[in-house]
DNA sequence: ACGCCTCATGAAAGTAAGTTTCATCCGTGG
DNA sequence: CCACGGATGAAACTTACTTTCATGAGGCGT
């Protein structure tokens, strides 16, 4: 039989761990063991047969290889081979820090700080190293040419779109963040081709968002999700889907690093459009800075 | 009859290749051939087949086995492994990334995104590198023991206010934002002592939350500012000041890295206030999670 | 509630990869 | 000319990997 036809899953050139902890909630329970001991310990998982790995994740040889394809691998050798060299490269010293996981209950405020910014900063990193250019190129492209920008988002990602939104104002597009979804249905009814419907939730199964993201895709707007789940289903209602890498899942803490990732995209973005026409956003920036000049007091002053 | 004594083999740290081209003169000419293509290109090597290998090799599949056991490793696929981990290594590309600078003019996207992570990460790492423990350990008891906590910020760093509100919110403790000064003004009159007074501002001289700070200050209320700026006006009317420590001071990026260093400080004073009742904090952000779940839609799963 | 369907899963069969054995070949020195 | 020893590949063998298929659980429409 031919190749399985596959879902795209072409792209995780910056880190096969990050792709495949995207990738994990949409994994059978089999294969969500096999994944997370390979995440857990890449180098380890790359100097196991499968049949030992099988055996450590309590599952089957066929769910392993499943696995493999699952996250777009051949097959188990060539798994093999790229957690070896993933592992290579991350020659960070894997450090007492709990990587991704929780904190320690009996931590002191300085390793909480410390875990707290190792993992944000992971974040930050990982979604940028596996953020597809092309599709950024895309994005920027149809925002910066649309005749309107529509973004969405749902508690803590509203924070992100709002914060998308006054970028975008600030440098002149006409951008709108709705935190309620009514007026964001009713808006997204009168997006039409050329606009931009922009839908960030975390998870990707904010059914708010998608419903919203949906709507504006059958008016003719060009959709795009922002996610850290690369086949949630608000991937299926959007054009161009961008996806953050921040390992946490929990609700731990409040999902800040997922936050910072998604601002950093948002970043991206946002400076990928400004580069579009420098003078005009230089000017445009300079312009809003100066508006709130008013409300500053004297400058940075040594005090007595 | 035992093991080929072999040449030591036992240790080769610099590097596997290093050490594979140093004994190649003691290897028979078979395996040398071997050994020559896998010098010449350890990562294709480490694609291929034992069969293949060997083929190219114009030689057997046991003496690339041969070859496998004379550079000091146990057999065909270890070889691979450490091959595909070497190759990784070496690749390595240290890259110019625009330290703390502006975008060049003519960078193309995938520039802009590593500029954007690069800094990003490292004002998240800085600021946590700076941040004082013992003094978020004073700030995070005075949250936990709180009466009531007012948040205040403006433009940018109104987001961060807004979201350490949400999350202050989530775990029980009665937190407040005002997105507007007259009503932030309002609360802070009220606030009296054993409240909290929290005043966000990047520069740390907007008058807007300045002045709130003051306020809520002459009220007796404990204060404290989250700036960039260690001397600058707002921290005059702070009992305790934390500082962020992004580089980008132009409003280039429209104050990009400074919100994710304000941001991950927040989220070490919520964990840290979190962590002093865990199981009540637990209890209340699965509460909350669980009040969002029936917007969301079903699991991530294979999509046809 | 019922049956139908889809999907996840592992057992087992099948295939390919890796490893060992062994006969051969070739050069060397008696 | 005949041992002898090392190098080598063919083939047997073992292990690892892959595919197929039957089963059973859970969801969905009737």
């Amino acid at each position: 039989m031919a190749k399985s036809p596959k879902i795209s899953a072409s792209h995780e050139p910056g880190g096969l761990i990050v792709h495949i902890s995207g990738l994990l909630p949409s994994l059978s329970p089999a294969e969500q063991r096999v994944a997370r001991l390979v995440v857990a310990d890449p180098a380890a998982a790359a100097r196991r047969t499968i049949t030992d790995l099988a055996t450590a994740a309590e599952t089957s040889e066929a769910t392993v290889i499943r696995f493999c394809r699952s996250v777009g691998m051949d097959g188990y050798p060539q798994l093999r081979i790229r957690l070896a060299a993933e592992a290579a490269r991350r020659v960070e010293p894997p450090d007492a820090r709990v990587v991704g996981g929780d904190i320690p209950p009996g931590a002191d405020l300085a390793q909480i700080i410390a875990t707290i910014a190792f993992n944000d900063a992971r974040a930050v990193e990982e979604t940028a190293e596996q953020l597809d250019p092309a599709a950024c190129e895309q994005v920027v492209e149809a925002i910066a040419g649309a005749g309107r920008i529509d973004i969405y988002g749902a508690g803590a990602s509203g924070f992100v779109a709002s914060d998308f939104q006054q970028k975008l104002h600030r440098i002149g597009r006409i951008a709108f963040y709705f935190p309620d979804v009514h007026t964001a249905l009713t808006s997204a009814a009168l997006l039409g081709r050329g606009d931009v419907a922009i839908g960030i939730s975390h998870t990707g199964t904010t059914s708010d968002v998608i419903e919203v993201l949906e709507q504006a895709r059958t008016r003719g707007a060009v959709t795009v999700a922002l996610t850290n789940f690369p086949r949630s289903p608000i991937t299926e209602v959007a054009d161009f889907v961008l996806t953050t890498a921040a390992r946490e899942t929990t609700y731990r803490s409040g999902a800040t690093a997922s936050r910072l990732a998604q601002l950093t995209v948002v970043d991206c973005l946002f400076v990928g459009v400004a580069a579009r026409n420098r003078s005009r956003a230089r000017k445009a920036l300079e312009a809003t800075a100066e508006a709130v000049l008013s409300h500053r007091v004297g400058a940075n002053r040594r005090r007595a």
